[in-house]
DNA sequence: ACCTCCCGCCATTCG
DNA sequence: CGAATGGCGGGAGGT
């Protein structure tokens, strides 16, 4: 049936595509998962906890992986990492790309990257399969499978950022470049959507930043994260007091360099940290989902923030503060435990802090270290359930 | 009208 | 063989 659900004073579809993102999904998940004690994350666990399919959960944990955030365990079963293992991965990235990097830029990278340049641990594949990701003509068969996995397009999609010599890079360019050859308007539409989706997820994360390049004005991004080199310097290379205490809070995938024109003041989407602080969202659902859990409005409430950085927080509220979007129920919503603790954030983010050259990105950084602290602490104080029921 | 990119069908691969 | 994975692209929401 699934008539007019009345209730007067709002209107019936609530739904908002902006709350399906990857990039939300991807915040979600991350502020379940990214916690302390966390080891073992289950697929269905997860689904459920998230209120989302199980086919976005592939999505978001194959692009983790490929950062190493994750890795594969069995079936139904992935090893949290975290993001301290953020840099070796990208350091191996780095390592195969300049490897076979030899000739020139990114553009011919489609011959240049292909598929065995996983990661480390599962060297176990043979070796056939040579590298030529350019079917030669007669069978395409299997193994091009993987060649085509997400996994293996977020690397090689970070590759171009940490090889390329361009700051500033179009999904366009990428897709182009990461086609090789192919030059199907076909292939390139569905390279550019999975691109989209990578790219959302790592703007959740703050390792990219969408941003209009300067002449052009075309959407493009800017890679945050490490850039592979193993360069460990000091922390605090110049302005610190620039990411200190900002106090103007602003979401990441958020247009920072705008010294141009803001008048406008074009912003793009600022899901990710921005969402977690709406004060409460409802969401409604046309309920129809071949899942049969006990469907209902689920409400988000956050406390009305006003920025991102508290420090410590006032734990006296416990619970009334749910974080997950969607048609479902949270399963797991039993009784939660307010353990406290979380200053270990401060480790953490000591640990994984990439040092820029420009200023701009140096606030970037900023924002990021303080949403970082922001999930850990909201992470850390929520329900600790998850854990003990994740095995089936 | 073009840019984004969610959604879920259905081919593959796994156990 | 059924379940777990995950390519793929239609087409609708967002500027």
């Amino acid at each position: 049936m699934a008539s007019l659900h009345d209730s007067d004073t709002k209107v019936p579809s609530l739904y908002s595509r902006k709350e399906k993102s990857l990039g939300v999904l991807c915040s979600n998940f991350l502020r379940l998962y990214n916690r302390e004690g966390v080891e073992s994350i289950g697929l269905d666990n997860a689904a459920n906890q998230l209120g989302v399919e199980r086919r976005r959960i592939y999505d978001i944990v194959n692009i983790l992986e490929s950062v190493g955030v994750l890795t594969r365990k069995a079936k139904n079963q992935y090893t949290w990492r975290g993001f301290r293992a953020i840099p070796q991965a990208l350091e191996e990235l780095r390592a195969s790309s300049n490897d076979n990097l030899k000739m020139s830029q990114y553009y011919n990278f489609g011959t240049v990257l292909n598929e065995n340049n996983c990661r480390g641990p599962s060297n176990s594949n043979n070796s056939n399969t040579d590298t030529h990701i350019k079917p030669s003509g007669s069978h395409k068969s299997d193994t091009n499978r993987k060649e085509k996995s997400l996994g293996l397009l977020t690397q090689n999609f970070i590759k171009l950022f940490i090889s390329s010599k361009e700051d500033l890079i179009s999904l366009d360019t990428a897709a182009t470049a990461l086609l090789g050859d192919v030059h199907d308007p076909t292939a390139m539409r569905t390279k550019v959507r999975r691109l989209y989706d990578i790219a959302n997820v790592f703007s959740s994360m703050g390792l990219l930043e969408k941003m209009r390049h300067p002449e052009s004005g075309k959407p493009s991004f800017r890679w945050l994260g490490l850039k592979g080199e193993k360069e460990t310097k000091s922390l605090q290379p110049l302005d610190t007091n620039t990411i200190t205490n900002s106090s103007k809070r602003r979401a990441f995938g958020t247009d920072i360099t705008n010294n141009v024109n803001d008048s406008d003041s074009k912003r793009y989407r600022m899901e990710s940290l921005s969402d977690w602080s709406s004060k409460e969202v409802t969401v409604a659902m046309h309920g129809n989902m071949n899942m049969n859990m006990n469907i209902d409005i689920v409400k988000v409430e956050m406390e009305s923030d006003e920025n991102l950085c508290l420090p410590l927080h006032p734990q006296n509220q416990r619970n009334s503060k749910e974080f997950v979007f969607g048609p479902f129920r949270p399963v797991g919503m039993s009784g939660n435990k307010k353990s406290k603790e979380g200053q270990d954030w401060e480790k953490l983010a000591h640990t994984y802090r990439p040092q820029y050259h420009n200023k701009a990105l140096g606030d970037v950084l900023g924002h990021y270290v303080e949403a970082w602290k922001s999930w850990y602490v909201e992470a850390t104080e929520k329900k600790h359930v998850q854990q003990q029921q994740q095995v089936q």
